[in-house]
DNA sequence: TGTACATCAGTGAACGCGCGTTCACTGATGTAC
DNA sequence: TGTACATCAGTGAACGCGCGTTCACTGATGTAC
């Protein structure tokens, strides 16, 4: 967009980066404002001169982090694609891969950070639907015109399976959860023949 | 069990049971100690003469919590039997209604926290992942013998559907996706004839 | 090109507050004789 | 049954700490002439 961001612009969008990383790993919660400042470089003093509050800061950051997680998994998926997969089995399986499961500070912020959702002040709320809404988008539009109705239901079972293969652990059980959920959902929803 | 508790152990339950609500109202980081002991009508200081730590009060809450939704839980099940449903119809129907959506401070605390529990101390994480188990085992005892190993993903998608629908409001679009996720999972896994 | 000044991004000390935790104490309960 | 004392559950003040937020200041960048 802006071919010259300023010094500013540039120092504002590190801050959000950092703080869409922390968020996911740690929560909503775990995101303090000397604690990002720090990891972006600079002193906590600075901060309000980039945004109003740190509200205003977590509806930029999970903004950041829903873009951000979205274009990972539309490359991962365009790879998957080309080795010949159909578009929900591309999708399925770059969701719920290992990678995702273990990666979760650059996965996707709506398996991070559903269940406390609900809980954040009105603006943060509201731009975390924002991220709902868009992961039910992307889902819709890897399934066949005659289920697009389906994708909420899709949606959730991705993010019920990543949320809760790492709840169990990192380890085979979750694997193993991850696995077969990939399976339920391809057999109800890929018109693709099974490899 | 103890037909004769004493003073102090109902004190401390009366302090477990309004932690076990305050958690999934408000979750994990929504714990305080001074808040949960006002509320169960005492003064923050005798705290630590009841739990070692906070962590230990949030090991007991979260056990508390996944017990006491297990027992609603069964209870709405039993009834939905008793009227002629089949014991999957039954479990999913009253884990995926609108009472649940709406009244996440008495519902399932693996609906209500899942995306904290990777981020918990290790006490914690040990204790809500035994919940997440629970949840799955009481799903495989209402499934087919030849789909049990399928327990996991169906659990997974009952708290992926309620999580999503808590996030994106109490309204329609909810109530959409939790009936809609009610229908997926019954066509796919009740082998009852529909109704 | 060089100097003088205004603008701007970031610094670092300070604030009030609520948190988890500790502890000396109080008042009620229960036991001994 | 009545008194003396020990035990116990809960009180309330205090602690150190980290949080979000504010603000006077510094040093670099950019503009005017």
């Amino acid at each position: 967009m802006d071919p010259t961001p300023s010094r500013k612009q540039l120092t504002h969008d590190r801050i959000v980066e950092t703080a869409a990383g922390v968020m996911r790993e740690a929560g909503f919660w775990g995101v303090g404002v000397a604690d990002v400042m720090k990891r972006a470089g600079l002193t906590h003093g600075g901060f309000y001169a980039h945004f109003a509050s740190r509200d205003a800061l977590l509806c930029e950051a999970i903004a950041h982090a829903g873009r951000d997680s979205a274009a990972r998994l539309a490359k991962s998926t365009a790879q998957r694609q080309a080795r010949g997969a159909s578009p929900l089995r591309a999708l399925v399986d770059a969701y719920l891969s290992e990678g995702h499961l273990a990666a979760s500070t650059q996965g996707c912020p709506v398996a991070a950070l559903a269940s406390e959702m609900p809980r954040q002040s009105a603006e943060v709320a509201a731009a975390a639907t924002v991220r709902v809404r868009a992961l039910v988008d992307a889902v819709g539009r890897t399934l066949p015109a005659d289920a697009a109705e389906q994708a909420s239901v899709v949606a959730a079972q991705l993010v019920g399976a990543l949320q809760l293969a790492r709840a169990l652990g990192d380890n085979a059980e979750g694997r193993a959860l991850l696995a077969a959920t990939r399976r339920n959902v391809l057999a109800q929803f890929d018109t693709a023949p099974a490899r």
